[in-house]
DNA sequence: AGACTTGACAAACGTTTGTTTAAATTTTAT
DNA sequence: ATAAAATTTAAACAAACGTTTGTCAAGTCT
């Protein structure tokens, strides 16, 4: 009972869910626990969602509606294919660090077999990879390729996502502080890592197309 | 009862719930399900193991004996660190490819909180960022600031990992066949996309510290 | 004022969870 | 051949699971 005097029922459930399924797991957290968590009976939970399952139906489709909205701008022809990469790293790894559970429990659910949200997964994965594409293209990949999109793109994400997916390990081994300093250089870095990365493809893509010739 | 005269029970067990974990999650599969997938009785599971935890303890450290075999001449002082970073991306792709239900369960338990196994997890994964630091020094970073390594060293990892991670859901994506010649292109891929980045940022270390002086 | 809707609750539903017991069976050693 | 040890089994255990039920109070509308 500790979010008792926050909002309405409904919210502080969804809350409540999104921290413990972050934490432990979406299978591990029962409908007590969450319950207790979010200071309401049981059965609100089965009354204002569908059930365990339809919670996590929720979460997932809020985070995949917010999580949208960093591609915003991936696109403008007015900036350099580099500076979209830099914005799109910006982006994301501010969109995680406001919405760490909602995106830690999305991302921690992602591979797991679960019938109910399939669909909904592979669906949102594509449209996030489409939305992806033209940037990868501008950055000097052939277009037809599919392979650079399936690997560049999701390399990048999961480096971001897995710094605040190991942050609980990691502040056992490293004496960080993760204010606003930290990830400004945190930003820096990764961008700095992936633009010469992706250079250093798009070259190395160029040279073996000429050989071709 | 899937696996029943392939070898021991005791075998049977550990090979039906790495299969199990991999595909649902440690918390979203029963002993009874494990039971039956490895075709032995239900008491078994109690009697060669210590419960279904004891399971997952079995599994992760088999997970890290294993894997801590891919720093293998990681700090060979004949090869060039370039090399030495190389033959790592080549032995982490080949160790995944060849081990990775057992590689997906490890790390899709690894930023849930499961007291049982959070000692065991910790002094690992410090043994790992341990066994990479050196060959971060000899890429040009400053072996003062741990920075570089909590940073680089995961997202290298977390690239190679998500890659696997991600099969099922790509699989309905793209249309690859995940033979010997893709994760030739793909070692290659991933190689040349951290080296550049790597040496990027080293690069940009070195300049600043210029400045500073 | 009386009929109706809504929000919240305790209680109990039937099922499934992981584990344990004790008996039965097979294997091993004497 | 016989006793001891190891293996396997079915059955039962309490506890926890997610969901549903029926009830009651407060608010809304006619």
């Amino acid at each position: 009972m500790k979010e008792k005097e926050c909002c309405c029922p409904k919210k502080r459930i969804l809350a409540a869910a999104i921290s413990l399924f972050a934490q432990k797991g979406f299978a591990a957290v029962g409908v007590r626990e969450i319950a207790a968590e979010a200071g309401v009976n049981i059965a609100m939970i089965s009354y204002y969602y569908d059930g365990k399952i339809g919670i996590l139906k929720e979460i997932l489709e809020e985070f995949f509606n917010r999580y949208m909205q960093v591609f915003e701008g991936i696109d403008d022809e007015n900036k350099t294919p580099e500076a979209c990469v830099r914005g799109l790293i910006h982006n994301i790894v501010q969109f995680v660090r406001e919405n760490t559970e909602l995106a830690m429990v999305s991302y921690n659910e992602l591979p797991l077999d679960l019938p109910e949200i399939a669909e909904l997964k592979a669906k949102r994965i594509t449209a996030v990879i489409q939305r992806i594409s033209p940037l990868v293209v501008r950055m000097g990949f052939d277009p037809t390729d599919v392979f650079m999109i399936a690997v560049v793109g999701p390399s990048l994400i999961s480096a971001i996502f897995t710094n605040f997916r190991l942050r609980p390990v990691m502040k056992q081994v490293f004496p960080f502080k993760f204010d606003d300093a930290y990830y400004e250089r945190y930003t820096e870095t990764i961008a700095t890592l992936f633009l010469h990365g992706i250079k250093g493809l798009a070259e190395e893509r160029k040279q073996k197309r000429r050989r071709v010739k």
